[in-house]
RNA sequence: GUGGUCGUAGCUCAGUAGGUUAGAGCGUCAGAUUGUGGCUCUGAAGGUCGCCGGUUCGAAUCCGGUCUUCCACCCCA
């Protein structure tokens, strides 16, 4: 009985030219990555459940994708845990590992597992795939690929510059205009205590991000239903609401914090990165958006959030400084700053944008048909020169008819066809076909090389 | 996780008052053209109409469930 073939929700293959696009996105990154400095690592898909649990908030905790136990697992459960129904502390029970959920939380077990290994600062870049169980939708899916590039053991705010260019540089390699959100969370605690409602921060930042969708109005509501006195509100309406330049919005919202305060140090770290980014040239629009709060419960400082400038889609890049993410794997006072790369939502931006090289994806450049054995055989040594000289090449390994073969190289985009048959195998020639002109000669094998040198 | 939506040939899609053999374009394969692709012409193959069940004399069509797709919420890359 045969069954219809499928991946998983949310998974999805790529056939070769996906395949071209990702990589040309993938070594756009890498490119700049190795280009500021940065060492690649990988961990592993799996890892503890441990180390992923918690780490996250409760959202996440849900989304993570739990491996089931090997063995019978079962069997070591009591009556009560078996019968319970509950799935949840069941779950628990039964899978100790669990898929990634992000690079981030890895890297921070990673470095602490690691730490006598590693020079500090440490600046890494990883380059995976990470799963989520979330429901998929357009630009969300439940595999995709994360490029990160984290500096760990530094609180310079050098740092967070260098990943606002390195934003910059990938973008314009890339071609996408985007706009480069930047806030810090001290700001944000520095708001909600001016407003007496230190202990809804998380409500008033979740509220606040969601500005841009729904509007200052509703964001109003969101919070009064989140238990936000309407005092409180008021109060944190004009701040919301603020508009200008950066530095103007910055001036007026340092008055408005104490002295001491978390919200100045925001205020002032933000000036900072803002002045120091002033000396540079970047290509992007660099905004401060006092809005700007970003889910990952880890992030402590200055937070990153990059969204294309011309297509409707998700952040196609996000991140922050974590001050003690090290901490929870026994490694104190470790700061860290990072920012993520989500490859799949911008290879859906250039896909949008029409971004993508026009150049055809490179294959094979030249193609030897096969006219039998004995003339198959003339052609070994050609290839192997051939390659051996970088020129891509191969030999149709069946002996077809030309017009299967001559259409093979066709829908391959092969450029040269090299005919060997009974004539030329004797007068040890060789025809080579031009696929893009039509034009044909023939020559002695020998100049086979020279003749492609001349052509590419 | 909540609410909605989609699913017909490899691909893009037609096809309902429920009624014989479910169609088109593109692609594939074969031939016209025995050593020459793209263009043209001719022909062919290819479908348990997502899956399971129900209503009916009869279901691609109506109903229920399920899976998938996409969308909103939630959250995020």
């Amino acid at each position: 009985m045969p069954q219809k073939p499928s991946v998983p929700k949310g998974t999805r293959d790529f056939l070769p030219d996906e395949m071209a696009g990702r990589n040309h996105i993938f070594d756009t990154i890498r490119t700049v990555f190795d280009l500021y400095g940065y060492v690649p690592v990988e961990t592993p898909a799996m890892e503890n459940l441990s180390s992923l649990l918690g780490k996250y908030g409760e959202e996440g905790d849900k989304l993570l994708f739990r491996i089931l136990n090997s063995g019978d697992f079962m069997g070591k459960l009591n009556e009560e845990d078996r019968g319970s129904g509950d799935s949840g502390r069941l779950a628990n029970m039964i899978c100790d590992r669990g898929l990634r959920y992000d690079l981030t939380v890895p890297f921070a077990r990673f470095v602490v597992q690691h730490r006598n290994e590693l020079t500090f600062p440490f600046k890494r870049y990883q380059i995976q795939p990470v799963w989520r169980a979330d429901r998929p939708q357009k630009g969300r899916y439940r595999e995709f690929y994360q490029c990160d590039v984290d500096v760990i053991g530094s609180d310079s705010l050098l740092n967070e510059v260098e990943h606002a260019i390195i934003i910059d540089d990938v973008f314009v390699r890339l071609g996408i205009n985007v706009v480069i959100k930047l806030n810090n969370r001290k700001i944000l605690t520095g708001i909600a205590g001016m407003i007496g409602q230190q202990d809804k921060l998380t409500a008033m930042t979740v509220a606040m991000d969601k500005l841009d969708k729904i509007g200052l109005d509703e964001v109003c509501g969101e919070m009064q239903e989140k238990g936000i006195s309407p005092d409180a509100i008021a109060k944190l309406k004009p701040i919301i609401g603020m508009t200008g330049s950066n530095s103007g919005k910055l001036e007026e919202l340092a008055s408005l914090f104490e002295e001491d305060g978390p919200g100045r140090e925001g205020t002032r770290e933000m000036k900072e990165v803002l002045d120091m980014l002033s000396l540079l040239e970047i290509k992007n629009k660099v905004e401060f958006d006092v809005a700007l709060a970003r889910g990952l419960n880890y992030y402590t400082g200055t937070i990153f959030e990059v969204k294309a400038a011309d297509v409707e889609m998700g952040s196609i890049c996000g991140g922050g400084r974590y001050d003690d993410l090290t901490g929870v794997f026994g490694l104190e006072g470790l700061s860290g700053v990072g920012i993520s790369f989500g490859a799949d939502r911008i290879y859906d931006v250039l896909v949008q944008t029409g971004g993508f090289p026009t150049a055809v994806s490179a294959s094979t450049y030249l193609m030897f048909v096969n006219f039998g054995q004995k003339e198959a055989e003339a052609c070994l040594p050609l290839l192997e020169k051939l390659r051996k000289s970088g020129i891509s090449a191969e030999l149709y390994p069946d002996s077809v008819k030309l017009k299967k073969q001559m259409q093979y190289a066709n829908n391959r985009n092969i450029t040269f066809v090299a005919l060997i048959g009974e004539e030329e195998a004797r007068e040890k020639t060789v025809t080579v076909k031009n696929m893009k002109t039509g034009s044909q000669e023939t020559f002695p094998q020998d100049e086979i090389p020279k003749y492609m040198g001349i052509k590419s």
